[in-house]
DNA sequence: AGCCATGGGTTGATGTGTCAACTCGTTGAT
DNA sequence: ATCAACGAGTTGACACATCAACCCATGGCT
């Protein structure tokens, strides 16, 4: 492995790891609600048609079919969302209010670590390389994607 | 949340989310080692001396204390590691060849999904930004570093 | 028609991460 | 010398993720 793969690697490591613990940290302690939760709240939300069916959550998201299931049982029983016939999910009023009340958190929280850490030229050249990585991944998994 | 911020946050998101699940997916069909184990026994190999402090692999992982103390019972119990008194940690023999086989696999995963994709100024940049987000957090957190 | 191959969804078992509460030894102040 | 405070480490409970094994409907194929 090259050296400077190797130490941009470790860089980015830590900023993964660091980064995301962090924001969801917060999250969950001024909202309840985990990264898991927001995640699905946040595309149902964006999503503006009342149903959603449960395979445009797995592939808008990339989860595994049974991380969904189970995430979505354990969001039913507490009253985020509800299931309807035909694998639609829809939010809940409960639902709606937190998610609501979370995206101020969760977005303040991006803003602070990380979008008022960046000048426009590193978002631009973040985004490309994510870009470009994701696409690497893509070409070995032709399934998963469409 | 500016727009720009925003896209190269679901973009970064998207490869963050992607990229490990793919690496470990290898590593784990591979070895039978999850990332966890991989940081573990890669901090033992690397830091020479046969005795490392159990505080020493908390600060360099940037772990918390009780996910550290879990995944140490695990990995003893399969005989990965052992534990001498005074919270010493080294590595089994078989902890050692389970990490010099892991790492070939690990180390070509990050060089065809990530190192082969980018440029050497993509590399450089996203060393920067990797380290200037580390150090806003390390900001709000002075008692997690030292 | 009958068949089976595929993909969506569920479930249970197991491994992993987080939080809160606890023990224990050290340190520092009174 | 005593006590309180702190940090290291452990534990148990719970949420979350992954894998393999299922069920079931749909859509070809013969």
């Amino acid at each position: 492995m090259t050296p400077d793969v190797f130490t941009t690697w470790q860089a980015y490591q830590r900023m993964r790891v660091l980064l995301n613990s962090q924001i969801n940290r917060e999250l969950g302690r001024s909202t309840g609600l985990s990264e898991a939760d927001y995640d699905i709240l946040f595309f149902l939300e964006q999503s503006a048609e009342t149903s959603v069916r449960s395979v445009a959550l797995r592939c808008g998201l990339a989860w595994e079919k049974s991380r969904l299931s189970h995430q979505l049982r354990r969001m039913e029983q507490r009253g985020l969302i509800e299931k309807a016939p035909g694998a639609v999910i829809h939010l809940t009023d409960r639902g709606r209010e937190q998610i609501a009340a979370a995206r101020d958190c969760h977005e303040a929280a991006v803003r602070r670590y990380f979008g008022d850490v960046l000048s426009a030229e590193q978002l631009a050249a973040l985004a490309t390389i994510s870009d470009q990585v994701v696409a690497r991944l893509s070409e070995d998994l032709p399934h998963h994607v469409h």
